[in-house]
DNA sequence: ATGGCTGCAAATGTTTTGCAGCAAG
DNA sequence: CTTGCTGCAAAACATTTGCAGCCAT
C-alpha cells in the first residue's frame, strides 16, 4: 500500500514532467491526502485536512479544486457524486472498485466483481465504445439501518 | 408507453393521497415532461420546456426543483450526474436501464444486462444490503469521438 | 527570465430557503 | 378553515475565474 502510494506520487512527477509543466508542493499534498484517506473526501474537506495538517502551507481552496481536476484529468484520482455534498473524491492507487452505499447512515462497502467487469467490457464494444472509465452504486440499506 | 405514463400520474396521485399531502399541477406538468422526454433533463431544461408548453402555468423554478426533489423521493424519477450541468432527470416509468456515455460528444446509449442485474443482487445479499436502486455509468469514446 | 502556478477575492451557476398569499382537502 | 404548496426574491453552496505576484524550470 505505501508502495502503491509512492508509486502514484511518482506517476505524478512522471506526468508532469512529460507535459512540460510544473511540480509543486500543492499538487502533491492533495495527492498524499487522498492516498492516505480512508474515506471518500469532498474538495472542502480536503481543504480542512490540509489547513490542519500542514498548516504552514497556506493552500487555498481554489488550489486544492485546481490540483483535483488536474489529478483527475490525469487519472490519478476519481470523483464519484453521491448524498448532498457535491463531488467527492478516492485515489486511483487503490484496486478498482464499485460502490455500496447505505442511504441511511451513509456506509459504504467497495467490491469488485470480474463477471460484471467482462459484462461490461462486453456490452461497450457491442455498442462500439471504448471504455476509460466506468463507475457503479449501488444504493440501499445496510444491515445496521434496515 | 402512453399506458406507461397514465400508470406514473395514477402513481403519483395515489401516492399523495396516501400521505395526505396535495395534488398539484406543478408536480403533474413536472412528472409529464419527464414521461414524455426522449433524454435527460435538468432542472433548468425543465422549467424552460415548461414555460415553452404551458406559458399559461406561470411556475417557479424553485417549484420545479422542489417537484423533482418530491417525484425522486417516492421514486417515480431518477436523478444522474455527469458532464458539468448539474443533476439530470429521467423518469423511473421506462424499463430500468445502465447508461454508456461518450464523454466526448454526450451521447447516450442505455442498456440492460440481466447478468449484470443477477450478480448485483448477490453482491448486496452477500453484503446483507438491502438494495433500493443502483446506478451504472460506463464512461468511454463513441464510434464517432474515437 | 519566462511561463506556469498560487492565493485571494470576486464571479458564476446551481440549488435551497423564508415568506406572504393562494388553493386543495 | 387549515395546512400544504406556490412564486418570488434573497440566500446558500459549490465551483470557477481574473489577476498580480511568486516560484519551478
Amino acid at each position: 500500500m505505501t508502495n502503491n502510494n509512492e508509486q502514484a506520487i511518482d506517476e505524478l512527477k512522471k506526468i508532469v514532467k512529460q507535459k512540460g509543466l510544473k511540480y509543486t508542493e500543492q499538487r502533491e499534498i492533495v495527492l498524499k491526502i487522498l492516498l492516505h484517506a480512508h474515506a471518500h473526501l469532498t474538495a472542502e474537506e480536503i481543504y480542512n485536512q490540509i489547513k490542519l495538517e500542514e498548516p504552514e502551507s497556506n493552500i487555498g481552496i481554489a488550489t486544492v479544486y485546481r490540483a483535483l481536476g488536474f489529478l483527475e484529468e490525469v487519472n490519478l484520482i476519481t470523483s464519484i457524486v453521491f448524498g448532498n455534498d457535491g463531488k467527492k473524491y478516492e485515489s486511483n492507487a487503490k484496486e478498482h472498485h464499485d460502490h455500496l452505499i447505505c442511504t441511511s447512515c451513509g456506509k459504504i462497502v467497495e467490491f469488485v466483481d470480474d463477471e460484471i467487469e467482462k459484462r461490461q467490457d462486453k456490452i461497450a464494444s457491442k455498442n462500439k465504445f471504448k471504455i476509460t472509465s466506468h463507475s457503479m452504486q449501488l444504493y440501499g440499506l445496510c444491515s445496521n439501518c434496515q
